[in-house]
DNA sequence: GCTATCGCATGATGATCATCATGTCAAAGA
DNA sequence: TCTTTGACATGATGATCATCATGCGATAGC
């Protein structure tokens, strides 16, 4: 590759990695191309050389962050259950370290409700990246898995994002904390409710 | 009271309807003060006889709207357990219709990602809100009910609001309406883990 | 080395928006 | 009836922002 070649790509790097603090600190509209590039150590006018506009880097910027958000979150597969899983999974993404840290944190959940505003370009990347996520939590591709599980799933990652997003909506820290604590338990009991009761809903 | 002054009740009432609405439907920043005013059937000038800026209106405006979607969804006292009632209020809300309809829905979910972006004072509000729906769920005081019962509801609360919002940001109906179903179903087993499980976690 | 290319910078442009200044007219109070 | 008040309208003002036009300078291919 030319070295013309490289440096784009590495300025592309450094736009997608701005841009991706920038959407989950100050969400879709916060962003703010200006500044994006400047945190990248460009100017506004490099902008067009690499996206054709807002939105496209918005949605790039999205699907970049929740790579990072997965690979960070799952880590490498583990020898447990599925109900040991969720439990480990959700102490891990429920912390109040989690909650603090804005610019790096799960972009899921930094979005879900601006998500909905999006056009449909954008809810159709979200959905993409949702599923992956699943998937991950899994470990198999979400679609294959059984009813059930994917029922299970689905509202796991409900209550992840929903929790953590209400945890800092909040404003007295005590709340948030408590929050994250009755979330985390109420999480790790997805798994494992009594079958019976479940087989006949 | 004077005329003029009931006039200038009935327009405040208008205005915060009109904002609830954009709120809803636009978020925080969507919302546009020549917009909203127009909807009330004024114009812009009018706005600060009213209010002093725009973010006394949108806090005022969150009020209003959650005094509203509690009306709806709690309805009358009803004779259940607390089993049943979460069941209930579960289905209730995470309904289709529920998710379609933005303007007059619920506000905690409608901004549960955009609310940690606020300033202070509009987190306060939000906890505010918050709180009062937790009482009327739990029909008393949210302070005042045993621990288990208040992080059954907390974690209740970051269920539906999750869900609902999970279900609008994703581009699929048939994703969104599994989505809805599934944390309906795991929303009504909140409340009875097995007891034993719950007392040594 | 010469020239074309292209990543990037600088500086418009036009749109949107919150807020303010000023004017108007009807109702309140004397 | 006369004056004052205040709810509302109209029309700036200045800020922010996405997008575009234009120019530069280094690199790549010849």
């Amino acid at each position: 590759m030319s070295s013309r070649a490289t440096q784009k790509q590495q300025s592309r790097e450094r736009i997608l990695e701005a841009a991706g603090r920038h959407l989950r600190t100050g969400g879709i509209d916060g962003a703010g191309i200006a500044a994006v590039m400047s945190e990248a150590g460009l100017t506004h006018g490099a902008f067009y050389a690499h996206f054709s506009n807002k939105d496209e880097l918005t949605r790039n910027a999205l699907v970049h962050a929740l790579e990072q958000n997965r690979a960070r979150w799952l880590g490498k597969p583990q020898r447990e259950s599925w109900t040991q899983r969720l439990g480990r999974l959700a102490r891990r993404y429920l912390t109040g370290a989690h909650r603090q840290s804005r610019a790096d944190s799960c972009a899921l959940a930094a979005l879900c409700s601006e998500a909905a505003r999006g056009d449909s370009a954008f809810r159709r990347t979200y959905e993409e990246e949702l599923l992956k996520s699943l998937s991950g939590l899994c470990e198999g591709p979400f679609e294959t898995q059984p009813p059930q599980r994917g029922d299970d799933a689905l509202a796991y990652m409900a209550l992840l994002v929903g929790t953590l997003a209400l945890s800092r909506a909040v404003a007295s820290p005590a709340l948030a904390e408590r929050l994250l604590k009755a979330g985390a338990d109420a999480a790790a009991r997805i798994g494992h409710a009594d079958p019976e009761q479940r087989a006949n809903r």
